[in-house]
DNA sequence: ATGGCTGGTAGAACCAGA
């Protein structure tokens, strides 16, 4: 049996605040799964009528109040679903399912990490770093074909940030982070889509910041979100796109959805 | 330039995002 699918990741930060985002980005990018992360919404809250009548009828949720929250919304059927918790503090940042075809789908928010690069001072960058160990020892157990995505708050390569000597002192490029980062991908020999697609050292950032005056323009971007493949899934993609004009429609999130067509 | 903006929740002289 063979299995086309369409994959598409997105923090969508807040899903109650961009229904009518969604649904555009459902009508003209129409994705067979839809991976979200920062849906700031508890499941009880969460849309799944809206998703319903646009034909996502199979949904895992891992939500909360207030903070973080992620989803995988389908087309296909989901099974085998399940949810990590690798920060040890209950917040909702992991939720898994198996895919047509048994391949695993693992949908991550990992923790941004505050705002000071210092583990002693800062406790959330310590979580940070945690969270990504604790990634780590469960990636090296992986046995199954798997993919990895959604925003993993790091942006590993100098042409993933908008000012590689600037962002070394800035949390989501440190070399702490990135070492963590590259310990994680080689624990399963993990295949950065992002890259194999365009190539470093090709500009290529998912993420705009909010404050600048005209995101486009100033352009100071880095690339949080990935799409990571089990070695054996490396030739069964067929695209890979980030949506860079989503980030320019009305009231976006300010993450871009990053999506890629599979067949196995 | 450590701000700028945005959403949730409360009803902030808030928090978090990254």
């Amino acid at each position: 049996m063979s299995v086309t699918l369409r994959i598409a990741s997105w923090n969508i930060n807040s899903v109650r605040a961009r229904l009518d985002l969604v649904a555009r980005f459902l009508k003209e990018y129409a994705p067979d799964v839809l991976c979200l992360q920062e849906i700031k919404a508890a499941n009880g809250d969460f849309p799944a009528a809206f998703f319903a009548e646009h034909g996502y009828t199979h949904m895992q949720l891992r939500g909360q109040r207030m903070h973080h929250g992620v989803a995988i919304l389908s087309r296909v059927e989901l099974t085998e679903a399940d949810s990590h918790d690798w920060q040890g503090n209950d917040e909702a940042r992991h939720v898994g399912a198996t895919l047509p075809g048994g391949i695993r789908l693992e949908n991550v928010y990992i923790p941004a990490g505050g705002d000071i690069p210092d583990a002693r001072l800062n406790p959330k960058f310590g979580q940070k770093l945690d969270y990504y160990d604790r990634m780590t020892r469960w990636s090296e157990k992986l046995r199954r074909p798997t993919i990895l995505l959604g925003d993993f708050n790091i942006a590993p390569l100098p042409c993933d940030v908008w000012n590689h000597k600037h962002m070394l002192k800035v949390v989501s490029h440190t070399p702490v982070e990135v070492e963590k980062m590259e310990q994680l991908r080689q624990s399963h020999g993990w295949v950065d889509l992002g890259r194999v697609a365009i190539p470093a050292p090709e500009r290529q950032f998912t993420w705009w910041s909010y404050r600048a005056k005209d995101w486009r323009e100033s352009d100071r971007g880095l690339r949080l979100d990935h799409i990571w493949l089990s070695p054996e899934l490396a030739e069964t993609h067929i695209d890979y796109q980030v949506l860079e004009n989503v980030r320019g429609w009305d009231k976006p999130s300010d993450h871009a959805p990053i999506i890629a067509s599979f067949s196995w």
